[in-house]
DNA sequence: CAAAAAATGATAGGCGTATATCATTCCAGT
DNA sequence: ACTGGAATGATATACGCCTATCATTTTTTG
C-alpha cells in the first residue's frame, strides 16, 4: 500500500553527489560541473524519481488567482458556462487556486477593456474572456501579456490579439458538421436549407454559415439568410415568414442563438416539419429535441472548455511553456444520446 | 501574486481554540465538546478555509497503487486504450499514483480471475478491468472489494458483480442512437438495416441491437443479423453476401469490430451505397470516414474513460465516498467533426 | 605556485497538514 | 471537597521540496 518513492535526496546519495548539488541540477540554478550533471540525470533514470508536485508547491506556497470574465445577460449558453465556471471554483481553492467569475455588459468592447484594466491592476495570474472582434480588445490583451498575466479567449477569439491560446471550437468546423447531417438526412433527395444566423456581420456566424456551404452541394441549395439578432421573437417571425414564402424549404440550419423561436415556429407547423439542425444545448433545445421537434444540436462542450482554460490558465501560470492549444471538436446530440440532466441545485434549472 | 490562505492553525485562533482541537474537528476523531466544533465551523465558514491537499498528501506520503487490465490481441481498439493508460500513467507518476497496465488473455474469465488474485497480494489500492460475463469473475471482484480494493470496470460490466463503479457507454443507448440516426439519413422513406454483431450471445452487442430495434420503426425493417465473430474476414464475407442477396437493404449497423472487412465491402460496391453506421474511432474506422465509405461512427469516448476510472479509483482510495458514476455518452463522429490525428511516438500509429 | 574562480558540501528554516504524546483544565457525580 | 473522566492545550515530528547561506574543496589561470 505505501512503498516510497524516490526523493531527490535518493537521487544524490546514487550520483554520490550532495542534495544541494541534485537540486542545482534539476533546478537549473547553473554552477555545475558537466560530469556531475550527467550522473545526476542518470540516478533520476535510474531511480525513476520525479517530483513531487504536492511538496513542491506547498513548499512554495503558491497561490494561483484566475478570472473569467463572461457577458451578462439571460442567455441560457452562458448561463450553463457561468454555472460551470462556478462550480470548477469551489472545487479548485483545495488546489489552491481561485478562480472568480465576472460578468461584464454584453457587446460593450469598451467596459470589457475598463474590466480588465482594472484586474491587471489587482495582481492577477490569468484571465479567460470570451472574445470580440475589437481591437481595443487585442490591444488590452496585449497590454496583459506584457505584464506576464496569461490570457486565454473563450468561445470567441480576439483576432489580431497574441493571447497565449484560443478554447472553443471552429466554427467553420460546426458549420460544415451541420451541412453533412443535414445532407444525410436528404439521403440524395432534393432539399433548400434555410440558415438563420444572429446577424451576418458577426464572424461566428459568418463562419458557421461558410462551413455549411462548404459541404451542400448536388441538389441541396441555400434559402437567403435570416438574420434574426439571437432574439427569438425576431427569429420566430423571420422563420414562419420564410416557410410560408417557401414551401420547398426542407431543413433549417440554426447558427446562433434565439432558438426557442425557432422551436415555436415548428412545433406550430403542420405536416411534416423540415430537417432542424441548431446549436447549444440549453433547456429549450433539450427539450425540443426530446419532443422530437428537432432533430440535431450541436454542442460546444462547455465544461471541456471550462477544464481547458483552468488546465491553460496552470499551465502559463507554472511557465510551464506555452498552451498547446487541442481545439474543441463540436459534438453532436440527437434525442438518444443525451447527456443525462443536470439540475442546478441553485437556480432549480434543468441544464 | 501571492496572497496566503487560511490555514487551520487561522481557523484555531479565530474559534479560540487550539491546533490540536481544531484537527480534531476537521479530521472527526471525537471527543471535542459541542460547543467547540461548532465554533471551529463557524471560523471555518468565516474565513473560508480549505483543506490543503497539497500539504496534506504530503504529510501522509501516500502512494496510490492502481492496475489496468486489458485484453491482448491486436483490437484496434484496447490498443488505444493501452495507449491512454499508458500515457496517463507517465503523467500521474509526478501526483504519487502508480498505475501498471496490464493485459490478460481475451475471453478467458480464468485467466483473468488468476490475474486479479495475484494483484490482490501485490497491496494494491485499486483495479479496473473489461469486464466478462463470467461468474467467476463476479466473485473475484467481490473477494477484492472484501480487502477494501477498489474495482471498476470498464467498457464492459460485470453483472452480478458488487463493483464500485462501471465505466462505460450504455449500450442500449448506443443502439438507439445508431437508428436515430439512420432513420434521419431515410428521412421518412422506406428501407431495410443490415445489423452486424459479434456474437449474438454477447451481451453489448446484444444490447447495441434491441436499442437499434427501439428506434426503428415505420418503412425501416431489419435484415438477419449476421455474426461476424469480430473477425474482419467473416463481416467482410457475410456482408458481401447479405448484400447481394438483399439488394433492399439501405442500411447497414456494425454492432462490434471487424468493421475492416465491412469497409472493404463497401469500397469493392459499385453503385450507390448503403447508409453505414459503425462503432469506435480507430484508425481504419476514421480513414473510412475521411474517405467517405461510411458515414457515422459511434465513439465511446476511451480518453473519458480512462480519466473517470482514475479519479473514481483515487476517490475510492481515499474513503472519499461511492463513486457517482455518470454514464459516458456516445458520441457521434462524421467526416466533419473529427478530432485532429494523433500520432502515437512510440508505434507511429495514427489514432 | 599562488591567487582567483568555479564547484561542491553541509545544513537550516519554511510551507500546511497529519498524528501522536503528555500535561493540564474543566465539570459531573458522589 | 474529592475523584474520574472528558475536553482541551501545548508541542514535536514527519512528509519532500525550495531557497539560502557559508564553508570547503577542486580546478583554472596568470
Amino acid at each position: 500500500m505505501d512503498r516510497r518513492l524516490p526523493t531527490l535526496s535518493d537521487v544524490a546519495r546514487r550520483a554520490g553527489v550532495s542534495y544541494a548539488t541534485a537540486d542545482r541540477v534539476v533546478n537549473a540554478r547553473g554552477g555545475v560541473a558537466e560530469k556531475s550533471v550527467l550522473r545526476v540525470r542518470a540516478a533520476i533514470r535510474d531511480l525513476g524519481y520525479v517530483r513531487n508536485v504536492a511538496a513542491a508547491n506547498l513548499s512554495q506556497g503558491r497561490l494561483y488567482r484566475f478570472a473569467a470574465i463572461l457577458p451578462n445577460g439571460t442567455n441560457a449558453f452562458f448561463g450553463r458556462m457561468r454555472a460551470l465556471f462556478e462550480g470548477a471554483a469551489r472545487s479548485l481553492l483545495t488546489e489552491r487556486v481561485e478562480l472568480t467569475v465576472e460578468t461584464v455588459e454584453a457587446f460593450d468592447p469598451a467596459a470589457l477593456v475598463r474590466r480588465l484594466e482594472k484586474l491587471a491592476e489587482d495582481c492577477i495570474d490569468g484571465i479567460a474572456i470570451v472574445g470580440s472582434d475589437a481591437d481595443e480588445v487585442a490591444e488590452a490583451i496585449g497590454a496583459l501579456r506584457g505584464q506576464g498575466i496569461g490570457v486565454v479567449t473563450l468561445v470567441s477569439d480576439v483576432p489580431g490579439s497574441d493571447r497565449d491560446a484560443y478554447v472553443g471550437i471552429d466554427n467553420v468546423v460546426a458549420g460544415r458538421t451541420a451541412g453533412r447531417l443535414i445532407a444525410l438526412a436528404h439521403g440524395g433527395q432534393a432539399g433548400r436549407i434555410l440558415p438563420v444566423v444572429g446577424a451576418l456581420s458577426a464572424r461566428d456566424h459568418a463562419e458557421r454559415l461558410a462551413g455549411l456551404r462548404d459541404v451542400v452541394a448536388g441538389n441541396l441549395s441555400l434559402a437567403p439568410e435570416i438574420e434574426g439578432r439571437d432574439r427569438h421573437d425576431i427569429v420566430e417571425a423571420g422563420v414562419a415568414r420564410a416557410l410560408k414564402a417557401d414551401p420547398e424549404i426542407t431543413a433549417v440550419y440554426s447558427a446562433g442563438a434565439g432558438n426557442a423561436g425557432l422551436i415555436r415556429v415548428v412545433e406550430a407547423l403542420p405536416g411534416t416539419r423540415p430537417v432542424v439542425v441548431l446549436h447549444e444545448l440549453v433547456p429549450h433545445s433539450r427539450r425540443a429535441l426530446e419532443a422530437g421537434l428537432i432533430d440535431i444540436v450541436i454542442d460546444q462542450r462547455p465544461e471541456e472548455g471550462v477544464a481547458r482554460v483552468i488546465d491553460g490558465l496552470r499551465q502559463l501560470a507554472d511557465r510551464r511553456g506555452p498552451i498547446i492549444a487541442e481545439p474543441i471538436v463540436p459534438t453532436i446530440y440527437v434525442r438518444e444520446n443525451l447527456p443525462p440532466a443536470s439540475n442546478d441545485p441553485e437556480t432549480g434549472k434543468t441544464t
